[in-house]
DNA sequence: GTCTATATCGCGATAGAC
DNA sequence: GTCTATCGCGATATAGAC
């Protein structure tokens, strides 16, 4: 029973600090975000925070899969099965579709969880940065399901079905992350307005009025 | 006499300093290119590296200007007139198309600069890093003159008419910046031909002989 | 298990001697 | 133009208090 307690309270500081790791990003920015910082912003000493995450890297590693379960989620609810269950296989595309835009919209709302997953996605070029694995399989993960789903759009011809749908999720992929520091050095512009139009190029051309 | 001579020398150390950079960065990871690192490499104190640069920002960012100077004159030698001279009115599109995949090609051969490149653009995030301006200059710039450039493409039939041309320009703005974090956790991905082929879909449809 | 205090080490940067 | 010395700050390892 202690035990339980014990480690239920444990479990809600670690989230305390998650949430004050993230109010600093957005406040300070990241590169202020610093261990101290986040300490004080959640009433621990530097050595007491690390002792619920290793490291400052594991830290935001965790805030950034916190945020990749929560989008998760959002693909689950939207059509069915689950996004979580590897397959997608109850999620129709354009449902699917419709919450990728609806993520990148959610984004613009949270501008420190996208610098911090900017600047980790750049620094995780390093061979040996603890982060680096997540991102692997992240990738991995999330291409192969989009690929499911950009299949099928192909199939019941919402998508043309002369492109390779592994090139259409990487653009997508590549597209969504490279807009984002873009962004956020140009607030106007609108990352989900951009990959929506980036995706009427995809749907299939009409038997063209030429002539 | 003496005073032109010390100028030459200090613009050499400059150049000298750059380069060991660069290395550093290439050999080490941007992470552990500190400023002693490449202050060793280059054979001075830390504190005689910075009467050269004043930051370590600085020096980075200068890395960066050089490799856009020297992509600019690949823009100016492609087409004739210049790239330099803000208004790119010489170059034909489909050479400065082919001259936009070429350096996507050459980059591929300097991970260290696009891992710097990534790094940095995210970093600027913060409104107060020091080469944040540099960025934004760069990129109202950058996008200004492709935007010329993609305007007399769709003019002569090259590009669909129907596609703004400022989200052309963005898309591959975005699209080549987003594939570099992406490259480097996936040597394999080839960023020229993937970005070609989102160009082959900027084409004109053909006179669909559909039935 | 939770947390503080302390110590270490590497960093970027500055001041001032040479 | 370049060094040495030094500062202040960062992350984090360790010891041990509760």
């Amino acid at each position: 029973m202690s035990g339980r307690a014990v480690y239920a309270k444990g479990i809600a500081k670690r989230e305390a600090i998650l949430s004050a790791a993230l109010d600093v990003v957005a406040t300070h920015g990241y590169r202020r975000a610093s261990v101290r910082e986040i300490a004080d912003a959640v009433g621990l000493s530097p050595a007491g925070l690390l002792h619920y995450f290793d490291s400052k890297e594991e830290l935001f590693t965790a805030i950034l899969r916190a945020r990749d379960e929560r989008d998760g989620l959002m693909f689950d609810s939207a059509g069915g099965r689950s996004f979580t269950a590897d397959d997608g296989a109850g999620v129709r595309p354009e449902k699917a579709i419709e919450t990728f835009l609806a993520v990148l919209r959610h984004n613009a709302a949270v501008p420190g969880l996208v610098q911090l997953y900017a600047q980790l996605s750049a620094e995780v070029a390093d061979p040996d940065h603890p982060a680096r694995a997540y991102f692997l399989e992240r990738t991995e993960h999330a291409e192969r399901i989009a690929v499911l789903w950009v299949s099928r759009a192909q199939e019941e011809g919402l998508f043309r079905a002369d492109l390779d749908p592994a090139w259409i999720v990487r653009t997508l992929h590549a597209l969504a992350d490279g807009l984002q520091p873009l962004w956020l050095l140009d607030p106007e512009l609108d990352m989900a307005a951009h990959v929506g139009q980036f995706i009427e190029l995809l749907k299939p051309v009409p038997p063209a009025p030429e002539r």
